[in-house]
DNA sequence: GTTAGCATGTAAGGAGTTACATGATTTT
DNA sequence: AAAATCATGTAACTCCTTACATGCTAAC
């Protein structure tokens, strides 16, 4: 899944809730899913005409009121849902790098859970290496390292290994857990606790 | 400072400890550094001829024994010492995004103490406005969220929120050091604490 | 001997931001 | 009344990765 799929999978995966305008859509995309920080229109709207081209999309006019700037709404077609869950089963390193883990984890709601659970375990692998080399560096470069770059270094060790309990925690979650496929139609109570996360009480 | 001139910075900041030949600078950009995870030598070896052309570096192919392949050094000129001087001194908002900010913080010890203190405050607020957005996305979207969106905006969160402790560490310990700007040239014992860092016993 | 790492470079292609262009609606 | 936000789009530009090309040296 190179980089351009991944959009098209964080679009179609946001249409699964229903059509959704360019400027929604983009707002979404920068606010909710951690990636895609910065996308910018010109980036959305030409893709989303590639989505149409290609028959994943279908668009919507209508709400256009006579003399009003046209309000356009992207609607997911049968061949769009069968794309998403092709790329949605796709489990290539593409899926655990960082540019692309946030955004499969965003929608697990969709994927089954031997995908998951190799997308989470190859996240942390994944991790578990940068964390070796960076070890490696700091000890290599511990003779001409400052007080700021030793600073740097700690706190980037400290965060990935952070992030490496947190994968271990919804592994173990998912590995515990009993549904497959948690109901990605009825919004559930944000109490429920599925993947747990007892962060603030443990290290 | 663009993101050209911010490879620019770190390659003239990484020559301030003595001339390095590209293969080895690369190794540093992406080991030491964590911005520039995945410099290639497509984008490296162009600019380093970049910054000869300009007069900031001086190459030296004298180390190519006969038969061999050359093995170029790169070495900081005066020009190029200026250069660098004149970026670290800069403090617009480039200095503190996500692009930006590592690479900043990596060469503290070329930076004044006022633009520390400015670039780190900078930072911090715009972690902040992050944070903001950040919660006011989950609100807006608590009523469609599923188990995993959920926890991924929660680590998002939480994650924004310890760096922003850390940063006010690090704004702290400017406040209370009495050094300016601790010798860039002596390496010193990775056993002090000037930023002080008591991460673990917080929270 | 063959793989992995050292070492330098170029060319093509992809991807995305910035800037531009336009205009409505809501808030202050 | 102005400013901010909503809303859609295009074109130019920058930048970077990928793939290719070459060849040495150390380790297994």
């Amino acid at each position: 899944m190179r980089r351009r799929d991944l959009l098209d999978f964080a679009i179609l995966g946001l249409l699964h809730e229903g059509p959704l305008h360019g400027y929604e859509l983009r707002r979404r995309l920068n606010d909710a899913l951690g990636a895609f920080r910065a996308l910018s229109f010109g980036t959305l709207y030409p893709r989303l005409k590639a989505l149409l081209e290609r028959g994943w999309l279908v668009e919507d006019r209508s709400q256009a009121a006579p003399g009003k700037r046209p309000r356009i709404t992207y609607a997911l077609t049968d061949s769009g849902r069968e794309h998403f869950a092709t790329l949605a089963a796709q489990t290539d390193p593409a899926a655990w790098d960082d540019e692309g883990f946030d955004v499969r984890l965003a929608f697990f709601g969709h994927t089954e859970r031997d995908v998951r659970l190799r997308i989470l375990e190859g996240r942390r692998s994944r991790l578990e290496e940068r964390l070796d080399s960076m070890r490696r560096a700091t000890y290599e470069s511990r003779e001409r390292m400052d007080t700021w770059t030793t600073e740097l270094q700690r706190y980037g060790e400290e965060t990935t290994e952070r992030e490496v309990r947190w994968l271990s925690e919804l592994i173990e979650a998912e590995h515990h857990g009993t549904t497959n496929r948690p109901p990605a139609s009825g919004p559930e109570q944000a109490s429920s606790n599925p993947p747990s996360s007892p962060h603030d009480q443990d290290q």
